[in-house]
DNA sequence: TTATTCTCAGGAAACGTTTCATGACTATCT
DNA sequence: AGATAGTCATGAAACGTTTCCTGAGAATAA
């Protein structure tokens, strides 16, 4: 029963107008009554639908917006992805998936294919510069590659300062700063910057230790083993820059006997919540998703494109998660 | 620098040739050689590509599939669509995600927002009918709607008939069933019937509990205390029909002064992994997300519809989680 | 050599919209 | 009343492809 689509030109015969009256009433534009009564009842006996393809063909613009995320196996990524899906549905835009990683980590073959696919805009968790042609605009996501790339990302900087604020009132005397990731720089390493500006600030002593494309925590035992006295580690406050590094300190600080947060406080950063309770993993320093979500489709979709800034960083919180002490 | 697109015309015109040439050229169709080897200079020099709305209104068709899930917030959710967005990717096509929890619950908007769109495809998953037109492919994710709407789904039956196999095999000797979940049937429901049939056949008595449209594993309190005997309770294995209430229950029964697993081994359903360290949150039967997602886009995407089958069931497997002695 | 078939590039029509120029008609002004 | 301005539906052109028909030339057969 696959009855073919009804075009404007059958509604325009039904209804015995012509074929851009029809038109102007399904954009709606300024038509006379009677003629606009006609053609809603053609349009509602053909059950027409508008063509996407005929219509981007003649406007160059689809209503797409391409999200190029890594993959959406960290929660930070899936909660990204509901959160501008939630705020792209709600302007009537539909959203195009893309994952790097199941483009064997090649995200300019994921760009290239965006491209082809005249999306409207591109919103893209990437690390390389690669959308460097501006025929499409572009939304990075914490990573920032120039003044005429707009990035949006959380407050890192501001995020590492509350960190060390909050260990100090804490109590904590001595601390750790610890962090891992890939080379590439991202807006993110500026969460280390802040804590320890924020260490500094406060007069309290800090240590720095970074891995590179490191996974898991064990690289961090020997530091820790070095620095116990009498079972004790000399430190009493930690800053990982993830929530994923914080988890794990937790647990090799576990097996090493060391208590969290009695001995140790603890502070990650994303905020990531339990699936099961929607509970902090760890005390955490909170990324607003939802905020950073808006905020790219709020840029990408701008008339004026002159008024989009090029770096953006929105506020974070301080989220307790059960590794320090309050 | 916004240049405009050039199309097919400009590499006509600067090949030398005629414009059926070139989409025969782009097409990899039969072209002589000479041709050949100009266009493909042309094209290379002008940069073109081909316009994505041109050919669809043509061709009626997209390369796009539209895939209905209820959120991301859920791992297996996510993992779906990473893994759809996986199999999709591996055969050129797009992928245009919609998520029902953002449109209000909604589905029904949501697959008329799909219909518009005019996707080569729809892979769902969804709880209300609402996909009857035929125009569309439609591919069902673990509800089955009729004999004309294929399904795709785990072995539901078969892994509650696993469970009880495993709980047997483990020393059990009195079992109980819990279910909650939604009023709107599933193919998931079969998960209690496998289990209770299993247990049946093992000779094994088996309690069954079901509550509709609850949260949390509070309302199973009761129940538990009632069935305490000096501090025991009368069950020593308990199968819950997803992950998420299988944790819920573990902790539930650990305010209870109940040991899991010494005095009691719980198997939930789903095979959701902590994101941190990819273990399984419980004992569980893993439902195979990836060939779920394969078969679906299979499915889909096969030419002759005519062989495609109206359930198709994936089989399970056991995954240790810590729940069960092993 | 001439007739027949085959191969393959050229060119035009069509897909379903949007938009612009045109002109019919009404309303306002002098 | 006649002229001018304003409103608004009409119809055609254009967007960039695909596809089908035509015909030119090559290859084969007689």
């Amino acid at each position: 029963m696959k009855k073919a689509m009804s075009t404007m030109k059958d509604v325009a015969r039904e209804a015995g107008v012509a074929l851009g009256t029809v038109s102007r009433v399904v954009n709606g534009q300024q038509v006379g009554e009677e003629y606009r009564v006609k053609v809603e009842a053609a349009i509602e006996k053909l059950g027409y639908q508008v063509n996407p393809y005929a219509r981007g063909l003649k406007t160059n613009k689809t209503n797409i917006i391409a999200v190029i995320l890594p993959s959406m196996e960290h929660p930070y990524f899936s909660s990204l992805a509901q959160q501008i899906n939630l705020s792209l549905t709600r302007r009537d835009y539909q959203m195009m998936l893309f994952l790097t990683d199941s483009h064997h980590n090649r995200e300019d073959e994921c760009v290239r294919m965006v491209r082809q696919n005249k999306v409207d805009g591109i919103i893209g968790l990437t690390y390389n510069a690669v959308h460097l042609s501006d025929d499409i605009p572009f939304i990075s996501i914490d990573r920032y590659f120039g003044p005429n790339v707009p990035c949006v990302a959380s407050d890192n900087y501001g995020g590492g300062r509350l960190a060390a604020e909050r260990l100090a009132a804490l109590g904590c005397k001595k601390v750790l700063s610890l962090w891992t990731g890939s080379a590439t720089p991202g807006e993110a390493d500026k969460r280390v910057d802040g804590f320890i500006t924020g260490c500094n600030l406060l007069g309290i002593p800090c240590d720095d230790l970074r891995y590179v494309d490191v996974d898991g925590a064990d690289v961090f035992r020997d530091h820790f083993q070095k620095h116990l006295i009498g079972g004790k580690l000399i430190y009493d406050g930690i800053f990982c820059n993830t929530d994923l590094l914080a988890i794990q300190v937790r647990e090799l600080l576990a097996e090493l006997g060391i208590r969290v947060p009695e001995d140790v406080q603890i502070i990650g950063f994303d905020g990531i919540r339990r699936f099961d309770n929607g509970k902090f993993y760890c005390t955490t320093i909170i990324q607003p998703v939802d905020k950073i979500a808006e905020t790219c489709v709020d840029m990408l979709l701008r008339e004026d494109r002159s008024q989009v800034p090029s770096l953006l960083c929105l506020p974070v919180s301080y989220g307790f998660g059960g590794t320090t002490k309050e």
